[in-house]
DNA sequence: CTTCGGATTTGATCCAGATCAATGCGGCAA
DNA sequence: TTGCCGCATTGATCTGGATCAAATCCGAAG
């Protein structure tokens, strides 16, 4: 099993035998849904390979995608009854997954884990504030190159940096995520890599000027 | 001095009495600054009374409102070395004030106070996913709708309950928490007032047609 | 190799909300 | 009372991104 990032770091060795007894390793094929909005919140997960769509349907089918959970991740952590969006596999994607009765008695018993938990989510909830900022007051070229750029510094801190920004989503997804529509996405990086600001290749795209796209990000 | 709600509603009498003792009250006149973003975080507030404007600036002077803290809310949670937005009154406000030291030792000897405030921070994520969805998917006067059912609820769940909703925000508040122009909010607060789904009355709203807003938000 | 179906790109046109520009409306200081 | 000075409203016009409408591309199945 990969080790579980992020959450585990700061555990004793005795929480994370402890913690691995509870885990469940579990796959999704690609499409697969992990769990859906308002579904009665079983389980919680975390991310190990591959990555999640998490995102909200309105009544009349508008989607939100409010994120995309990489390996390390850690989902439904909002102690609630039922979950606040959906989320399902893009590509085959790997979690461990721990019942809540087993994720609530192990948080009650181990204040460590509770501190990364917070954590985390006030990480999260950082990242939140952001997004709003993005989605509210910022045009489409720049939504497109913050996007890319959060992506790629993501992959980096999983150890994988590169220039080369890894893409599994569809151009849905990230206009979705961007409060775009796929038109203007599409468009927006035909333009971004006609002016050599990226190159896009199969499943990702190349930054070819960072400074430029810094800048925009500011 | 104002019971603290929210957070401390689960700890002992001990506790409380601890938490008192580090508790500093505080308050501000209108529009004074109670902390910037990228400010060094010296402190934690707890509001006990009055409204603030929390907000994140880009380097242009184009601003992004995330949340409008009443009494009972928390803020400056994300346990970081920095504020990740800028925050200031709205009309008078009294805050308690916690050192960052103090608040930090309190959390890690108290796991009571850290689950409320886990459990807080969580809530606080849902509701950003929620703003995520306006910003980026419902129109200007689902927007509008929106927060002001939002802002009716939240008034009624600190014991105001009240067909007629506080807006002690100005226009430009609202339309920098909603990521629209001034023009289009008061517009629309026209357009809704003209087809009696509101009342525009000094210092807010009252709902006249709630059935039609509740559906509108559906 | 060919065919099919979903994803993506590209083009033409439209429109919700932005921008530009007055005007109105208190509240408060002199 | 008068005159500001910030809000807020209203009107006219513009435009970035949406919508409508075809092509293309491409990987998987036969």
């Amino acid at each position: 099993m990969v080790r579980l990032v992020s959450v585990c770091a700061s555990l004793t060795d005795d929480e994370l035998a402890l913690l691995e007894q509870l885990a469940m390793p579990t796959h999704f094929a690609s499409g697969d849904t992990l769990f859906s909005q308002g579904a009665d919140a079983h389980c919680v997960y975390n991310v190990t390979g591959g990555v999640v769509r998490l995102y909200k349907l309105l009544s009349d089918g508008r989607r939100q995608v409010v994120g995309f959970a990489l390996p390390g991740d850690f989902l439904g952590l909002a102690m609630r009854d039922a979950y606040g969006f959906s989320a399902d596999a893009i590509g085959d994607v790997a979690v461990c997954s721990f019942s809540r009765g087993a994720y609530t008695a192990l948080v009650d018993a181990k204040p460590h884990l509770l501190k990364r938990l917070h954590e985390f989510a006030t990480h999260e909830l950082t990242l939140a504030h952001e997004q709003m900022m993005l989605l509210g007051r910022r045009t489409a070229e720049e939504k497109l190159i913050c996007f890319l750029l959060g992506m790629q510094q993501r992959w980096a801190r999983l150890g994988k940096p590169s220039v080369t920004v890894p893409l599994p989503m569809t151009r849905q997804d990230i206009a979705d995520f961007l409060g775009l529509t796929i038109e203007t996405v599409s468009r927006t990086f035909t333009r971004l890599a006609k002016e050599k600001t990226i190159l896009i290749v199969p499943g990702g795209v190349r930054v070819m000027n960072p400074e430029r796209m810094l800048a925009v990000a500011a």
